[in-house]
RNA sequence: GCCCCCAUCGUCUAGAGGCCUAGGACACCUCCCUUUCACGGAGGCGGCAGGGAUUCGAAUUCCCUUGGGGGUACCA
């Protein structure tokens, strides 16, 4: 076999994340892309974007845009590529037609390569046939043979129309088994017996994945190809597309894939898979990289929730797993909810305030709401979860369930609560004073003495809030004011008893 | 069918022959804290797919089986 001659050490490192916009960008290439990113930064390279776009039918601009925005989302920002350039642009492969075709040209020249005139249908047929006897389907070569290809040829297809050829890679009779270094799993062969003559330049003029990629790779200088497993059997045909242009081998490593709760590959049918539908629920960037960097990596401090450029700092491509990994949402709701936990409140309320625009927020000073995102915000996993959670801060009525009156706020106990709050805490409440407040609610509640806490603490929170969870009460108090307090309280006592069968 | 990859708690993982009666994180359960939901703290439940082989000794090496995944296109 040829042997692989394998990049020079001070090759800088350069390494490339290649979407095709035929869908958003999917999580699984995300988290590639992370991996990229990481080894790029770790060894000071370039981490460069290149758009696949070369099936021109199912490649569309919307996906190319929301693969852009996402990576840009969670600040995987390339080095090179698409709208800032670099040396080695374009970026997008269907901007390159003419360096393929002119790297083509150097195969047919060195024999590597040959015009193969078989119609689809043909193929088509040929496939089936080897599934029908249960033979691996491989070219048979037959346009290697000159005389097959001329008169091949000159004979019409199926709709009378002359023959498109394609160009196909010959590969070595005496390739053999070829073996390749991976650096996540060690060595990996192929038997090149088993791999046929493979299509390198469409008949339509466009370049074949396999090629396209080799091609792109040698011309940007790529040093290492860090990659989703489904492409290790792509690996032997790219080598042998490398050993016949004479050029060094990148040094390849393929990370397992992504798998759905049910082990198969994450698919759009398993509901959310693209980025920018977690970005739109409301996952942090930065927690969302996070747990896309414990999903086949692990860093060797161990510690888990870290910002990026602590995992940059350690990374290596050694430590990637060699199996898959399911995709559960559990650590990243963690994750996500211990970043608004603990995030500064300024920042979190830029963030959340996307969120509320169905609140009129004119009149609420940025301090107020930041005590409110203060007050609501740690039970919470996600940005999207802010609005019902803040809503009962804001207007000055409130609207208090059927069910919740019936269970919480009807009867003579609720009613008590209520009438005592009303005229023994409302007119000496210091509303100015939260720390003072609480001291008063605890008095409060002490003088109600039989009545159980809880009992008094549900009735005025549901009075006030229009639900029995949420934030500290005398939080509430000091946000709400005791205007608004005092409102809500006449509103909820004309609840408590609606019926005749009021006492005394 | 054929080729390739993979296999540790439910999930993400640590583990490169003795440090492992297998460690951590999430989830779950219990308790503590507590003015609710939570947060936080302390415990607990729970795993080396199976079988051979090598070795004084195997989660770790080798083989087989089983299971899962990927590929098998003029898709990428």
């Amino acid at each position: 076999m040829t042997r692989p001659l394998n990049l020079p050490p001070e090759h800088p490192v350069r390494v490339r994340i290649a979407p095709s916009p035929t869908g958003n960008l999917h999580v699984g290439t995300a988290r590639t892309a992370l991996f990229n990113y990481m080894f790029a930064k770790r060894h000071n390279g370039q981490f460069i974007l290149r758009i696949e776009d070369t099936d021109l039918s199912r490649s569309k601009p919307e996906y190319k845009d929301n693969i852009f925005k996402s990576l840009q989302e969670i600040g995987l920002n390339w080095d090179e590529g698409p709208d800032i350039g670099g040396d080695y642009g374009p970026y997008k492969q269907s901007e390159r037609l003419p360096v393929y075709k002119t790297w083509a040209e150097k195969l047919i020249a060195a024999d590597f390569a040959y015009y193969s005139y078989e119609t689809q249908a043909e193929l088509d047929a040929a496939r089936e046939k080897a599934q029908a006897e249960k033979r691996p389907n491989i070219y048979n070569g037959a346009c290697r043979d000159p005389e097959i290809r001329k008169t091949l040829s000159q004979q019409p297809d199926e709709t009378g129309q002359p023959r498109k050829p394609s160009l196909r890679f010959k590969i070595p009779k005496a390739a053999g088994t070829l073996t390749f270094k991976d650096l996540v799993r060690g060595d990996v062969s192929f038997d090149t017996a088993l791999l046929g003559d493979f299509v390198i330049m469409k008949s339509d003029g466009t370049p074949s994945y396999n090629f396209a990629v080799v091609v792109d790779d040698i011309t940007m200088a790529i040093s290492h190809i860090i990659r989703g497993e489904d492409h290790i059997s792509n690996t032997p045909r790219q080598i042998l597309l490398y050993n016949a242009f004479e050029t060094p081998l990148p040094q390849f490593a393929h990370v397992g894939m992504i798998l759905a709760s049910d082990r198969s590959k994450l698919s759009k049918r398993h509901g959310a898979v693209a980025v920018s539908d977690y970005i739109a629920q409301g996952y942090l960037p930065e927690s969302f990289c996070n747990f896309m960097a414990l999903m086949g990596w692990s860093p060797p401090d161990g510690e888990e929730v870290a910002a990026l450029s602590h995992f940059i700092a350690q990374f290596s491509l050694e430590r990637i797993t060699h199996s898959p990994a399911v995709f559960e949402m559990d650590k990243l709701n963690f994750l996500n909810g211990k970043r608004i936990r603990t995030m500064a409140v300024p920042e979190l309320l830029l963030l959340v305030q996307p969120y509320l625009t169905q609140f009129d927020l004119t009149h609420y000073p940025n301090e107020r709401l930041l005590q409110i995102l203060e007050a609501v915000r740690e039970p919470l996993t996600r940005l999207n979860e802010f609005p019902d959670a803040v809503s009962y801060f804001f207007g000055r009525a409130i609207a208090i369930e059927a069910t919740l009156i019936d269970e919480v706020l009807t009867g003579e106990t609720p009613h008590q609560v209520l009438t005592a709050f009303q005229l023994e805490f409302m007119p000496t409440a210091a509303f100015d004073n939260q720390a003072l407040l609480t001291d008063q609610l605890k008095a409060f509640t002490k003088q109600l003495k039989p009545i159980k806490v809880k009992t008094i603490m549900w009735a005025i929170r549901a009075a006030l809030t229009g639900r029995v969870h949420g934030a500290e009460l005398s939080t509430i108090l000091f946000i709400l004011g005791k205007e608004t307090v005092a409102h809500r309280l006449n509103a909820a006592l004309a609840l408590c008893l609606p019926t005749e069968k009021t006492t005394s």
